[in-house]
DNA sequence: CACAAAAATGACCGATTGGTCATTTTTAAA
DNA sequence: TTTAAAAATGACCAATCGGTCATTTTTGTG
């Protein structure tokens, strides 16, 4: 890795939990400076403008959560040991596994109307997220450890969806209560389609 | 109705679907002047600073959705028929109730961090929405429509979580396909805990 | 070591931000 | 109709925004 490559990795990184936390409208090239203690002008050598190093740092922080996610599921053997490693991974979101919160949910939310581009890569991380789970839960169910008539689908659908609201409503209230409630509402109905 | 208070509603009336869309940061005076035609010596005349403007903003949007809200509920009789009319009347993000979007999501997710103020205001809201579905479900166990095992509190918050969860991939998305998918499921569990 | 390319600097730019205020216009009650 | 208060105006303010660029410093190769 260059000088050059290494200090727009190092800017990306400083800047992930930035924006991740304030939103892109709200941050400003001033933070980024602050943070990663470099000049104005070196932040344009390595990035042409501000939406380039935004969506450089929204690539990071999804990319962080998909490497603690996958780190998370390793050891999980098990179609039902990997759903609940899944759902335990995303069950403290005041202290959650990327700075900010959920990427998907913080972009996702800002985006949706202002930033085509932004909101472009979070669908497509959502669209993973939702194969992962199908899959998961499709081999559990070739395994024979899950019923067969589940549809896996549209369960990966809505344990995604409550896992994203779960955590807008954790963060809002500041405290893990209605997560706790939802693990064990979808931990519950895990159990009810186990053979 | 004084003229000072007209020109204030006025203002929150048109500021209102700005501040759901672009979001409080990103959304500047000069917007709202825009808007409303009015000059910005006028716009300080009736709110302090852009913080009490933004803030009332979040109020009437809110406002604005729960009493549609309300309509939408007052013609079911049935505590099946209300929770499914709860449901429907979220079930289309692309075209939402609101224009920007659902204001817990949209407020919740940016104010997390930054904005304590607005933070609060949602988490009461959200509160509001859990107690409300609860009472429905208690009511609807008290009238013998459902399974009196049915938790009521813990449904209430899987339920309220999923439709926010969808309402975030619907709008990613662009289209109403997973929101669907939910209304589907949240249907199919309700039917089953009817007596 | 020489030296060209790459990286880093910080002063500077025009535009826009949130906000103020002296002045003018409008309102509404006496 | 008079008149004082309320409302509306827009020029103006300092601060900050994203972005540029001539210059200096650092890097790495021949």
């Amino acid at each position: 890795m260059t000088k050059g490559e290494e200090t727009r990795q190092f800017i990306i990184e400083k800047a992930a939990p930035i924006f991740n936390t304030k939103g892109i409208a709200a941050t400003s090239m001033s933070d980024i400076m602050e943070a990663t203690k470099l000049s104005k002008g070196s932040m344009y050598v390595h990035f042409e403008n501000k939406d380039v190093l935004a969506c450089a740092a929204v690539d990071h922080n999804m990319k962080i959560l998909s490497t603690k996610l996958e780190t998370a599921l390793r050891e999980s053997k098990s179609a039902k040991e990997q759903l609940f490693a899944y759902i335990e991974f995303f069950s403290n979101p005041i202290n959650p596994p990327v700075i900010g919160g959920c990427p998907l949910l913080n972009f996702g939310t800002e985006a949706d109307d202002t930033n085509p581009i932004v909101k472009e890569k979070v669908n497509t991380a959502i669209k993973r997220g939702q194969s992962l789970l199908t899959s998961i839960i499709e081999k559990g169910i070739a395994n024979k450890e899950f019923n067969p008539d589940w549809n896996a689908s549209e369960f990966a659908t809505a344990l995604f969806a409550m896992l994203e609201g779960g955590h807008l409503m954790s963060r809002v209230s500041g405290n893990n209560d209605n997560m706790k409630t939802i693990e064990k509402s979808l931990k519950k109905i895990i159990s009810e389609k186990l053979i």
